[in-house]
DNA sequence: CAGTGGTCTAGACCACCCT
DNA sequence: GGGTGGTCTAGACCACTGT
């Protein structure tokens, strides 16, 4: 007997598409109270765990958000745009074909709670930078924040044979940040590698970018490499996946 | 009084701290049974619905997955690798610089549940491919398989105007796809954007995509451009979050 | 203080996997 | 058939938000 597809979906399941129709529908929309789990219990006839878990899979989808002791309500996304090569923005721009409306930044970012230390490379990082296993580097992190808003986590190596003891192993790199300082020794970044995967947050991220539930970050890893193709910096972003688009524009 | 931070954490939480404790460890890994309902119970003198909480923790985070009747296990991620401009890649491949390991694709994609229709342009595919609102476009869905494992959705618009009544309105569009039948036409897609954006999948693409709970997707937005900067195509992508690592390289 | 969501217990029945 | 996860009920106490 072949699968029959007549069984009737979980009653959890068909509240939360009620509930997401409604969103979707434009009946509710950006910050709306939805219904709570007494309304739900009440509207169903249903047990408190069962208007829960349905309440539950619409969190986990990252279309409302939980306030304790207030209510459920509908989240937006307002993110901002990060860009790799700039080259063709502006021509894109002018004709207006941005898809997705994205803020931009109205002020700028602030770093915090940065870490500098001079470590042994892990194997991915040697690997990157082209270096043999446990050499030494000189390792930033830093969370950047706009206006109050966590928005990434950021890891920065570089070789320890021309970063240690330059200003590039202090927490304030001075103007133009580590990139100015690489220029001036002659190693300025010319090309660049990013790769992009997506995941769930550890609960040390969701904490520290103050995530709800529901929402994914970007892993961002970037190797900058210099214009002979020498891995000089190896960059290890944790976004925000509700907080950013990015864009990359190039050619054929 | 400041909130202190001295409470300790629900017990579910603790639960699956220690389970993933367990993975990130290693004593635990890819593909290996992780401690079921019962066993938590047990082990943690806890209720069926306290285990239960845990164990979606883990889910939802996407490290894990449950299989009904069977148990729950640690989840792998082995992701192919897209690539945006190809430029770089052989240089820094060489070098073996690729942080994630990704497969390569074996078989070669095989397309699905192909879709074509010609239809009004929504406002923002019309914005895309600098259209007037609800100007004709050809629309092609279609699925990405490989192996049997969906890995992709896509959604192609092209105004109808050049598109209309050609090989690119056929379910077959021919050798080389519709950017050869666009060359033929001397709208040769020339240079690219892409918009990334990263969210939770709805219950459709959960199903299409036989995506397993805690597994975000990734929205691929690419417009196509021509020569002198005409968009040509507007390729809407969503990507199964666990399958695909991105890789964009591109120059300062 | 009433209402909200957060945590937790102690049961129950079911569908499914595996042996 | 025994064990697994999936759904659901009917309670309880708590912390927090609002007025």
């Amino acid at each position: 007997m072949p699968t029959s597809e007549n069984d009737s979906p979980p009653v959890y399941r068909e509240i939360a598409e009620d509930v997401r129709a409604a969103i979707a529908s434009g009946r509710l929309s950006d910050g709306d109270r939805v219904p709570g789990e007494n309304d739900l219990m009440k509207q169903y006839g249903v047990a408190r765990a069962t208007a829960r878990q349905a309440l539950s899979v619409l969190i986990n989808e990252g279309i409302v958000v939980a306030i304790r002791g207030s209510g459920v309500y509908v989240r937006a996304f307002r993110p901002l745009r990060r860009h790799g090569p700039r080259r063709l923005s502006r021509e894109l721009w002018g004709a207006g074909r941005a898809i997705w409306q994205a803020d931009s930044p109205g002020g700028s970012f602030e770093t915090d709670s940065v870490e500098v230390a001079e470590v042994a490379a892990p194997a991915y990082v040697a690997r990157a930078l082209g270096l043999t296993d446990e050499a030494a580097v000189v390792r930033r992190h830093r969370r950047y924040r706009l206006e109050d808003r966590p928005m990434q986590l950021a890891t920065s190596y570089l070789p320890a044979e021309f970063a240690a003891g330059t200003a590039i192993a202090r927490p304030e790199t001075g103007p133009g940040g580590i990139y100015a300082r690489l220029a001036e020794q002659g190693r300025a970044p010319a090309h660049f590698t990013e790769e992009i995967r997506v995941r769930m947050p550890t609960p040390e991220e969701t904490a520290a970018l103050h995530l709800s539930a529901g929402t994914p970050v970007l892993d961002v890893l970037r190797t900058a490499l210099t214009d002979d193709h020498t891995a000089v910096e190896f960059n290890e972003m944790t976004l925000d996946g509700s907080a950013y688009v990015l864009q990359y524009d190039f050619d054929a």
